[in-house]
DNA sequence: CGGACCCAAGTGGTCTGACCATTTCAGAAT
DNA sequence: ATTCTGAAATGGTCAGACCACTTGGGTCCG
């Protein structure tokens, strides 16, 4: 029998027991009065939900939840922490949204683990906000890819320098296949981020990009040049191998460059009907060629 | 009577009525069988609760909802929606949990209004979950504000450079004042973001900022050297009026170079006891100066 | 013995209906 | 006109039930 977390480790002190719940009838004297008898420590405010947050956080600060770790179900956490399972999972709800931990329907729900991630719906959902053109994406690609070049260029690993080799040689193997080609494409500027070795900015990178890709996947396939775009990936990845830092923040600053023009150039009006009202295509400075990312 | 929303804008398509739901009693025959008679359309899986996001998010998208605007009560979007309103609540948090809306308690739910911001509290975690190393904070923002200053430089708009002025000013006139000082000092560095005209970078760079806002906050009070650091203030202020993309750069470039040093000097051992086990501190090149971001 | 199947327990997901707590605003009191 | 007050509106919490998925161990064949 494999638990997969120490229900030991969980401390069940502060916020447990601040309140008293009371549990006697409800539908007898359903008239007015009848205030519950709550008792709320003065530090700690409103929100039991927030509570929740602050618990699981103060866990993770401590170190009693780590990446993977599964906590424990959320009935008995709930009355552990002397809430009601609704509020819980009202709470947990917030730190799955923000990619803190993931529930599997029927297994448990766990610490996110992995490379530190994060999610990129935020930033969708911002968009479509506040309507952002492409330009900005780019744009803010463009300074956070650019520099991300040069640190890797600088504290790239082994390790890192044979991911970006091994996608380099499938976006070879895949040019006939857009789609294909762009997961690699994809992969490639992650590895970049990862090469950097300063995982903040490979996090924030990889929220733009990700908030970017369904447009990409819809335009890729208009795309004509991707050879070109591949040989683009490849001198990066020999710059960076060879800790050229200027030379590689050139290179991806040029090839962004490039790409954000192809990407203009692809966009094709929208078949009109459903999704209009949205703001796009600003830009149409249109090269001739024709390049992914 | 002003509403603030108008109902009538909710389209209640898709997922209304992909349920039908069941209400007959259910003490009677608590037995097994029984299963909830259930349509769910094909196109949409799983989980209600990202329906809901789904839902809102396509109203955004629509411009049915913008900015500042009101959502309908809990209880009739449930009920418009076909789901219960534990699921919409649930749905809700999410939107609330990154940012996109918030719920005043006896008011209503409202979609968040102001300039684009993504959340800090994703970034804190993840860095207390992954320990980040104050170094890494630094650089991230040394790469964000940099990039941000130079294009500040170029596309700065009047309104833009006087709120710049009036942050400097105001950190003269709080130089006695390190807790009001640091107010001023994030507030000049969002206006350079701001000015910058790219709304998606500010908005990362501000939560970059904001996530590190606690720590400052806690070392300002040993800052020696305030004065220094409002006279680079100055610098980038003019640099950035002046439209000198690389000097304002440089100099944003310099100013945090020092920022972060003087950030390592201030920072003294913990008071251990409570918050150990967080990994802190690595740089300790110490400078004699110390100066305030 | 090994693999396919089955089923019961465990656990997250949803529903319902009630009550609590705060805000808002029209109507009464001044 | 201003202030006060209370009911309505609305978000927050609770309780207990049931649904749906996952997992693991046991059974049943081959």
């Amino acid at each position: 029998m494999k638990m997969g977390y120490n229900a030991s480790r969980f401390v069940c002190g502060a916020v447990c027991r601040n309140r008293v719940t009371q549990a006697m009838g409800r539908n007898e004297n359903s008239a007015i009065g009848l205030r519950r008898f709550r008792v709320v420590r003065p530090e700690e405010s409103g929100l039991v939900a927030e509570q929740v947050v602050a618990q699981i956080r103060d866990m993770i600060r401590q170190g009693s939840l780590k990446p993977g770790d599964r906590l424990p179900p959320e009935r008995e956490l709930a009355k552990r922490l002397g809430i009601s399972r609704a509020s819980l999972r009202h709470g947990l709800r917030f730190l799955g949204a923000i990619g803190v931990l993931t529930s599997r329907h029927g297994s448990g729900t766990y610490i996110a683990d992995g490379p530190p991630a994060l999610d990129s719906e935020p930033l969708r959902i911002l968009a479509d906000l506040h309507q952002f053109t492409p330009d900005e994406m780019f744009e803010a690609r463009k300074l956070l890819e650019v520099g991300l070049a040069g640190l890797a260029a600088t504290n790239a690993q082994p390790e890192h320098l044979a991911t970006l080799a091994e996608e380099v040689t499938e976006m070879y193997a895949t040019l006939d296949n857009p789609q294909q080609y762009l997961i690699h494409d994809i992969r490639f500027h992650r590895a970049v981020a990862a090469a950097s070795g300063n995982q903040i900015l490979a996090a924030i990178m990889n929220m733009v990009s990700a908030a970017m890709y369904e447009s990409r996947r819809a335009t890729v396939e208009r795309a004509t040049d991707l050879k070109e775009s591949v040989e683009f990936h490849r001198t990066i990845y020999r710059l960076i191998r060879a800790g050229k830092s200027d030379e590689a923040k050139a290179a991806m600053s040029r090839h962004l460059e490039l790409a954000q023009q192809a990407f203009a150039s692809e966009e094709a009006p929208k078949e009109n009907a459903v999704s209009a009202g949205r703001v796009h295509h600003r830009t149409r400075k249109g090269p001739r060629k024709s390049a992914v990312n």
